[in-house]
DNA sequence: ATGAAAGCGCTAACAG
DNA sequence: CTGTTAGCGCTTTCAT
């Protein structure tokens, strides 16, 4: 049988209540007898009950995470630098899927809370039908949207600027020749998807390119590949094929080599989001890069300051600046 | 205030006891008292506190997962995998990293074992300085390792049958025409790594095609196109690249491209676990697919196993078959 | 079938 | 500074 805290204070002569401020760190405890109950916890190597410390004080050292799938390389990287930030601090994480299916996700969130998980990490799968379950998650615990966030409301978030990164990829090729883009992108369930689009359309209504030319479908390569084939039977044939992310852009490259178009000579193409593949694909694909390291820190920063208070501080939705990262599938 | 089990009791005009025995669905309650208790908590909106159950009782409803690398897209479909097996039965994942760092690994075994899980699965960064902590491990609750195992460790493991995976690549291509195969692996630190490089050995020296000719480094991309230089200047020049994963199979196809030469006509090229990079690259890369799904719920066959049986079941080590995904790197 | 009562291991008043 | 005393919310004997 494991130590109990009882064991300690017996081994070291004092009290459990003295063991457990001496064990707790704070102070108040003559430092001779903070010296003995941790020689004692050490002999005994004895390890606290997390959950019955959850039980009787207030906090579990555990922060929940929904995401929309954990197998996709954007999430999975996403998680771990959550999960890294969070190690620092002697903290767990505990991880669920939504599949991109709100209902799964409401559950999911249910699920986390009855582990009275601290706060929540979310990335909402869907921008109207995820807001009621985000919303009432953000009534019972620090909880901020990440990457993703659902419409009219005022919780916080950490995003990223996506209308900037679309003005981006958009400056890169415009500036390399383009005059005639198009942009493959997803139908805005998301609000990732909705504001890229948006983006899309302000930053080539700034160059007066025209009609914006939009195809919109999903977030996948099956679905860039089906573009792709579209695209080159365009006439006039587009120049330029802006992507809402990296599947998208990868299954773009692929459908055009497969049409024998070259890349980026007959037609540039760029991505979104710096998955790990987008250095891989040959040619190497030129992409906005969100700095998921600092997305996480923000997100656990703002978990952190709203667990520091007692009052609900005002939310803070947080818009970080991506940066373009060049690469083969653009003209140099 | 969440309602806890007395309100309910109360609502219900019962006692405690008697709540608890309902919402616990076990037997011995009259069907008129339990109708109320449900009823009770329903109006209540009553969610059970698993804290104090798992305080009190023994069981969290939550299983442990250490992996090397969350962002790793081939652990991170492992993860959703056992996420997936666990949902249906409403238990939760708490998940840590172990950055292929040992000392990391102890620590966040530790850390969920503090957490109280009812299991663990472990996928040991490393076949020898990983085995204490997962002994450790194994004599506190129920564990499995799964994808890698340590050396000389008699507890319960699945894993691909990596050998065999590696005499079906052999056998495509020498089947293709190959007689002067090369093989690019990963010094053997954890398993795979080990029993690919053995598996190696064993298919070439089936065909009697002289001394097995391998090149060990990690198991990365960077590696692979490190090795794919060394291999063009080779004379004979090998006519076929067995990686032992898929990232250094990519790196390959990179640097072969890169030196000019063609894949597959000359030269051909196989991967290991059928990630999701290896539809996408160009030419689409042959591998050998890890059947992620089935790992997955064996693992949590495994653990459940052990969880029924007081005794410790006798440990068991699955070996499942995988399948070879012929794509594009090789001949027709 | 039901209720009273005893804790699970810990922390947090409250006295001393 | 330290010990005593209550519980946190739940399950589980043990009587009834």
């Amino acid at each position: 049988m494991r130590a109990t805290i009882r064991d300690v204070a017996a081994r070291a002569g004092v009290s459990v209540a003295t063991a457990s401020r001496a064990l707790s760190s704070e102070r108040g405890v003559r430092p001779e007898n903070r010296e003995r109950v941790l020689a004692a916890a050490a002999a005994l190597d004895y390890q606290p009950n997390i959950l019955a410390a959850a039980l009787r004080g207030r906090t579990t050292y555990t922060v929940g995470m929904v995401v929309p799938s954990i197998g996709n390389p954007y999430f999975a990287t996403l998680v771990e630098a959550v999960e890294h930030q969070l190690r620092d601090d002697d903290r767990s994480l505990l991880l669920a899927n939504s599949r991109y299916e709100p209902q799964t996700e409401r559950r999911q969130i249910q699920a986390l809370l009855d582990r009275r998980v601290d706060s929540l990490i979310l990335v909402p799968c869907d921008r109207t039908a995820s807001r009621d379950a985000t919303a009432d998650a953000a009534a019972r615990v620090p909880t901020v949207q990440v990457d993703l966030r659902v419409d009219d409301h005022a919780g916080s978030s950490v995003t990223v600027d996506n209308e900037f990164g679309l003005r981006l990829a958009v400056d890169h090729v415009v500036g390399r020749g383009a005059y005639r883009p198009v942009f493959v992108g997803a139908e805005p369930v998301d609000s990732s998807a909705q504001e890229r689009l948006d983006g899309y359309r302000q930053a080539t209504g700034r160059y007066g390119l025209g009609e914006p030319d939009v195809l919109l479908g999903d977030f996948s390569t099956d679905w860039g590949r089906a573009a792709a084939c579209r695209i080159v039977d365009r006439d006039p044939r587009p120049d330029a094929v802006i992507c809402g992310n990296d599947m998208i852009a990868l299954g773009v490259l692929d459908g055009l080599a497969a049409a024998g178009m070259r890349v980026p000579e007959d037609i540039q193409v760029t991505g979104f989001d710096d998955t790990p593949y987008a250095a891989l694909s040959r040619p190497s694909l030129t992409t906005v890069r969100q700095p998921q390291d600092e997305i996480a820190a923000q997100a656990v920063r703002l978990l952190d300051a709203a667990a520091a208070r007692s009052d609900s501080p005002p939310p803070q939705r947080i818009a970080i600046t991506p940066v373009l990262v060049a690469r083969g599938s653009t003209l140099p």
